[in-house]
DNA sequence: AACCCGACCAACCGCGAGTAA
DNA sequence: CTTACTCGCGGTTGGTCGGGT
């Protein structure tokens, strides 16, 4: 459908609704934005401050939606804006805070100043969505979640730590020395100061606090342990598969597992020392 | 050099909540 | 109470760019 250039249901009612009702469709102009434009709004928005996008649009001369306007301002032309890389305490709030509260893109880019929403909604679906498309999960199943809290976290929390300077000792922080394992198997043996059985052949890892851990399989990945991964681990007796590529930095994989050793693993994660530390990193002083 | 492909990200769309008339 | 409108959110699309072949 065109309508004076334009394509789609511009006319729909829902549309119109939804505020684009203030233009005739042959003034309105969609596509990438124009330096002239950005200076046009950037002006206005100084000038009259934010809000009223509809009256922006119309006021400042600009043949856009009032939503573009919004939408140019709050995720492109805002001063505040962080742009560049998005790093690792900001990923790690990031997977922290889906978690918690699933596709809230912008509850989550509130604890992540300089985000924007829809910023932190393409990290998602470039990054995190592709790792559980690999990993022929789907992003919200429950394996795929929990693998996120027990694998790629704990790494991530590993990671910034050793980029902060502090060592990660495993004796007080015993997940690390699980992450530490699922990257150096099998090369090198697991050495953590809690019980740990080595064996070269299985590659068993004796789970941290000495818990009995059950055998029952709960497969989400087929093809994980299949030998695409370079590295493999297995948690002992718990059925659980924990694989990293050492190709790619972030790909692992997550084969198996229960609940109990998943609560295990999570309160160990979230040890009193842990969230303290975690919580300076991510949120400053003032989260707490 | 040309083409392909995947990653990234800006921008658009539909919808629902809130609110004023 | 209803209607019209604004705003914001989450899902999706499409353009651009860089690396690989």
């Amino acid at each position: 459908m065109e309508v004076g250039g334009l394509t789609g249901d511009f006319r729909s009612p829902s549309t119109l609704k939804a505020g684009n009702n203030q233009m005739a469709a042959g003034d309105v102009k969609k596509g990438p934005w124009t330096e002239e434009e950005d200076a046009v709004l950037i002006n206005y928005v100084r000038i009259h401050g934010e809000g009223r996008w509809n009256s922006v649009a119309h006021l400042a001369g600009l043949r856009r939606t009032g939503k573009s306007c919004r939408l140019r301002w709050l995720n492109y032309l805002k001063p505040d804006l962080r742009r560049g890389n998005i790093t690792l305490e900001e990923q790690l709030t990031i997977l922290d805070l889906h978690l918690q509260w699933g596709n809230r893109w912008s509850k989550i880019a509130k604890y992540l100043p300089g985000r924007t929403d829809n910023e932190i909604k393409n990290y998602w679906r470039t990054r995190v969505q592709k790792q559980a498309k690999q990993l022929k999960c789907d992003v919200n199943s429950k394996q795929f979640r929990d693998a996120l809290r027990h694998v790629w976290i704990p790494r991530m929390i590993e990671r910034i730590r050793a980029s902060s300077g502090q060592t990660a000792t495993t004796g007080q922080y015993p997940d690390y020395s699980m992450t530490s394992y699922v990257r150096t198997v099998p090369e090198v043996s697991i050495s953590t100061t809690s019980s740990t059985t080595s064996d070269s052949s299985s590659e068993c890892y004796k789970p941290i606090n000495d818990v009995d851990f059950p055998t029952q399989m709960d497969p989400c990945c087929p093809d994980s342990g299949s030998g695409r991964f370079s590295d493999q681990a297995q948690v002992a007796g718990c059925g659980t598969d924990l694989s990293m590529d050492g190709a790619s930095d972030n790909m692992w994989s997550l084969d198996g597992g229960d609940d109990d050793l998943q609560s295990v693993l999570w309160d160990n994660i979230w040890s009193q020392e842990n969230i303290g530390f975690l919580h300076g990193q991510l949120y400053g002083e003032d989260f707490m």
